[in-house]
RNA sequence: GGGCGGUUAUCUCAGUUGGUUAGAGAGUCUGGUUUACACCCAGAAUGUCGGGGGUUCGAGUCCCUCACCGCCCA
């Protein structure tokens, strides 16, 4: 084994192996318990971002760590459409051979964009497989699959016949750019510094009334100006007219509640095609609806002079125009919130069109429910209010868009009878009158009207399926707040409303992956980190980790390059340790590591030291740990235990410590040692396995604890040893902390030898006062570690007897001392010790002052004040033994 | 305007039902090729837990309030 391990080969040598025998297989024949995760469909235009490896790292885990528990695992991956952004793509490429798509046709666009998605649809998908996703790859689907667009047809009409679908005339969000509506959800807020301009309307036979508007241009549209009915103000006018600066048109006055007195003057202008609240005003007031604006965002013919021109020329010159006349009164600065294409980022305009639309209430209803009754949670749990908080005002989705990549609507109207009517399968005749002339609807479906499915549309609904039977409903989800309303709660409202059962029972809800600035990482602002760059200089298992250590439950993540050297480091560590085994290994050839590594684990109990003992009770407290986390999705506290108990348990203490026996000469003990280290080692890897996939294979093979067909990702997950183990092994509290103990010995030891700039290369004498004979006792027993771990040549262990004058140090288990007589400056000494005390005395005066307070003593549970009780007695013995000690430095002071 | 999150060591962050004088990693400082690992080892330093008030025997943790930063919705 080389020195440093090298990730790029292993890594894409796994994957290869994996997926060619299958291993990320799921057989729902297969029975057991299923777990099932069904991937968040990353657009197909899409590559891989930081999101998408925090996103699937984050499944993997889970994944594999549940696959290895023994559930009948599948992990559905695949890509969904995209509808806007794919078409946005193809159009794109179009325009630099000097084509538009309407050049093209509907049917020459299409073939143009499935072209597309066969040459470059694949990208993001062969990236997760560098990540080590253990996607069943042999399930992937995509949302215009066949499959999948029957459910979407098949949901259509069901909702169509239902009532649930309908058509009409509402304000919606139109993206100029994209020329199609948008759902409310796709129109992004930002703040934006806007103005608010002032304008007078003149009164037919003098005076005027001035209106304020953050959109000048849309005057033009005007068909009234509304003020409240309670505002006195205005009481007189309502009711008469005023003219329309510009167009000079009259229209009228009205008095309608939806009016804010305070806002502006009081007065604002009615301008139903292109304001929904104005459009409501209009609605109840009977006022004609006047649409000034084209698809593209220019002005149309009922702008009059303004026709042609697009709607910000138009803003500017109707602001210039005004100002020209006199009109205009003042312009305010004014912060306010603008939406934008959430596809292209052009500001968004309101605009009245005939749109498809989704009744959202009797769906809420029953997906608001299944939460509250707890059939599915939400990690973090807060997320669960804005859930309701969105749900309980849930408006309807406007699900038609004005583009032609994508699933189309499918409504048929009839040329002879007009009779209008949804159906699955293109129809042949006319429903009603038989007429076999009829159109179909122009427009395609929402995308998110395919991808709300996806947790049952992937596993064959709606044809009854065995997979669907199995592993439906899923078990997690995990995903990203910013689609909750997209994706998530629209999925719930599906699942309930086509299967009547949730789909999901978990939510994990992770953060943002931002820059070390917190900023989001985007393009523009050339602050990326590229997963993939990550991956060839560090590793996949580097990103992984790392990515898993720094990112506690739901918090966004803040991340730079440095930061992966975390877990390219722990790799490092890792291979190392595996590397030294291995080459003690070599020296028991006919040793059954695979047997030992499975859990086969015969040690004899007389060969057993207190050291040992303690590494297997480490390694179970670990088990015990990951897995505890794992279930409550704390991935990086997970990630932390493994991380803690090989470095900082196995590698630092047991692997130094089993040097002593590994180069001695007892082959027993030799033998029982390379036992316990590859019980633990191969527990450790298992643990490991879902954060770093690759190193653990590698190893696993590596160490000899599978044979060469046996993969890690099969081996059954850590168990605790049995009670008969543990008690024929004597793993008990006393025996762990004894030895952690004896380590706060070792280290004060050599903190002492620092102190006094001794070379760690220098061996040294050191004395022990253990605090009484049985502890003597065990010390001298292990006198020999110890020396080794203190690197002594010469340990004294007495018990009892009086303090020393010379550097020491109180630990629980005795006092160490350096004897350096003659070379310590005896009064420094005495003041290091002084300080000491002072600490304990401190600690000791706040122990003391809890017990004598008497609502501490009536009202702390038991185990508090036991506790308190302890650390008093402790305390006091400290204390008296450094009282001792610095009197032995006075003493001893010239 | 409404809601949610954050504010803990120089930095990035943990701290699970309130209960040792608050931890990790990185960075800094001191020393080190002790043959698994310098992507390493040993040791060290560093905190008015955002401000104020309250509840409690006890508050980083619960409540109120203010400030600042961020996100979502209007």
């Amino acid at each position: 084994m080389d020195k440093h391990y090298d990730p790029q080969a292993v890594e894409n040598k796994w994957y290869a192996w994996w997926e060619a025998n299958g291993h990320f297989r799921a057989d729902a024949a297969a029975g057991g318990e299923p777990y099932s995760v069904v991937i968040p469909p990353p657009n197909v235009t899409g590559i891989l971002h930081m999101g998408h490896a925090l996103n699937n790292t984050i499944q993997d885990v889970l994944v594999r760590w549940r696959r290895m528990q023994g559930r009948n695992t599948v992990w559905m991956p695949g890509t969904d459409h995209a509808g806007i952004a794919t078409q946005n793509v193809v159009e794109k490429a179009l325009r630099k051979e000097g084509l538009s798509r309407r050049d093209l046709g509907r049917e020459k666009f299409l073939e143009r964009v499935w072209a597309w998605r066969g040459e470059y649809g694949g990208t993001i998908v062969r990236q997760l497989r560098k990540l080590g996703a253990s996607c069943d790859w042999s399930r992937e689907r995509f949302t215009m699959d066949d499959g999948l667009s029957e459910a979407v047809s098949e949901v259509f009409c069901r909702l169509y016949d239902e009532g649930l679908i309908y058509r009409g005339n509402y304000i919606v969000n139109w993206c100029p750019r994209c020329h199609t509506a948008l759902s409310d959800e796709e129109s992004e807020h930002q703040d934006t510094a806007g103005s608010l301009w002032h304008i007078r309307y003149p009164i037919p036979g003098g005076g005027e009334i001035v209106v304020a508007t953050t959109r000048p241009e849309t005057m033009l549209g005007d068909t009234a100006v509304a003020v409240n009915p309670a505002d006195e103000r205005y009481l007189s006018l309502v009711g008469k007219t005023v003219t329309l600066p510009l167009l000079n048109r009259e229209i009228p006055v009205v008095a309608d509640d939806y009016v804010d007195r305070a806002f502006g003057t009081g007065v604002v202008k009615i301008t139903p095609a292109h304001d929904p609240n104005d459009f409501q005003v209009a609605q109840r007031h009977g006022l004609p609806v006047l649409n000034v604006m084209n698809g593209d965002g220019t002005m149309n013919e009922e702008a009059g002079p303004y026709a042609g021109l697009d709607r910000f020329a138009c803003r500017k010159q109707v602001v210039a125009d005004l100002e020209a006349r006199g009109l205009l009164v003042k312009t305010d600065v004014h912060p306010h919130a603008v939406g934008h294409c959430y596809r292209c980022d052009t500001v968004v305009e309101p605009r009245l069109s005939k749109q498809w639309f989704v009744r959202m209430k009797p769906l809420a209803a029953p997906a608001i429910e299944a939460v509250r009754a707890g059939k599915i949670s939400f990690t973090p749990q807060r997320w669960e209010k804005t859930y309701f908080e969105w749900m309980e005002n849930i408006r309807d989705w406007c699900i038609s868009r004005q583009i032609w990549w994508g699933h189309r609507i499918p409504v048929y109207t009839c040329s002879a009878c007009a009779h209008e009517w949804a159906a699955k399968a293109a129809p042949a005749a006319c429903t009603k009158c038989g007429a076999a002339s009829f159109t179909q609807d122009e427009d395609v479906l929402d995308t998110w009207f395919s991808s709300w499915l996806w947790p049952f549309s992937t596993f064959g609904w709606p044809h009854p399926h065995p997979d669907l039977k199995f592993f439906y409903p899923t078990h997690d989800l995990a995903t990203a707040p910013e689609i909750l309303f997209f994706w998530v709660a629209r999925m719930i409202m599906a699942g309930c409303k086509f299967m009547g059962e949730v789909p999901f029972r978990n939510v994990y809800l992770h953060g943002t992956v931002r820059d070390d600035k917190g900023r989001k990482m985007s393009k523009s602002l050339g602050n990326s980190i590229d997963p993939l760059d990550i991956i060839s200089t560090y590793s996949a298992d580097s990103l992984r980790f790392s990515l898993m250590l720094i990112t506690s439950t739901g918090m966004d993540v803040y991340v730079n390059l440095e930061k992966f050297e975390i877990g390219r480091n722990f790799a490092t560590k890792i291979w190392n340790a595996a590397r030294f085994m291995k080459m003690h290994m070599e020296k028991l050839p006919d040793a059954d590591w695979r047997a030992l590594a499975s859990g086969d684990l015969a040690l004899d109990p007389a060969l057993l030291r207190d050291d040992d003992r303690h590494m297997l009770a480490t390694c179970e407290t670990a088990v015990r740990a990951v897995t505890e986390h794992l279930e409550k999705f704390r991935l990086q506290d997970g990630a932390l235990a493994i991380y803690d108990f090989v470095w900082s348990n196995f590698c630092d203490w047991y692997l130094e410590y089993a040097k002593q026996d590994l180069y001695g000469a007892d082959d027993a003990r030799r033998r029982q040692i390379l036992a316990v280290m590859t019980d633990v080692f191969a527990k450790a890897l298992k643990l490991l396995h879902p954060y770093m996939p690759f190193l653990t294979e590698e190893l696993w093979h590596q160490m000899g604890y599978g044979a060469e067909s046996e993969t890690i990702m099969r081996a059954p997950w850590p168990a605790a040893y049995t009670a008969a183990q543990s008690a024929a092994w004597g793993l008990s509290a006393d025996v762990t902390a004894y030895v952690a103990a004896r380590r706060e010995l070792v280290t004060a030891g050599r903190a002492l030898r620092a102190e006094y700039n001794i070379a760690p290369s220098q061996t040294v004498r050191y004395l022990v006062q253990a605090v009484d004979a049985a502890t003597a006792a065990k010390l001298t027993a292990d006198s020999e570690t110890l020396k080794q771990q203190l690197r002594s040549d010469s340990l004294e262990i007495a018990a009892g007897g009086g303090e020393k004058a010379m550097p020491g140090t109180l630990c629980k288990l005795g006092t160490i001392y350096l004897p350096l007589e003659g070379l310590v400056d005896v009064k420094a000494e005495a003041a290091r010790v002084k300080a000491e005390l002072d600490k304990a005395l401190g600690f000791l005066r706040s122990v003391e002052a809890k017990l004598g307070n008497e609502g501490f003593v009536a009202k702390a549970p038991a185990a508090v004040i036991e506790q308190q009780r302890a650390k008093q007695k402790e305390l006091t013995e400290t204390v008296t033994r450094l009282e001792k000690l610095i009197a032995t430095f006075t003493a001893a002071a010239p």
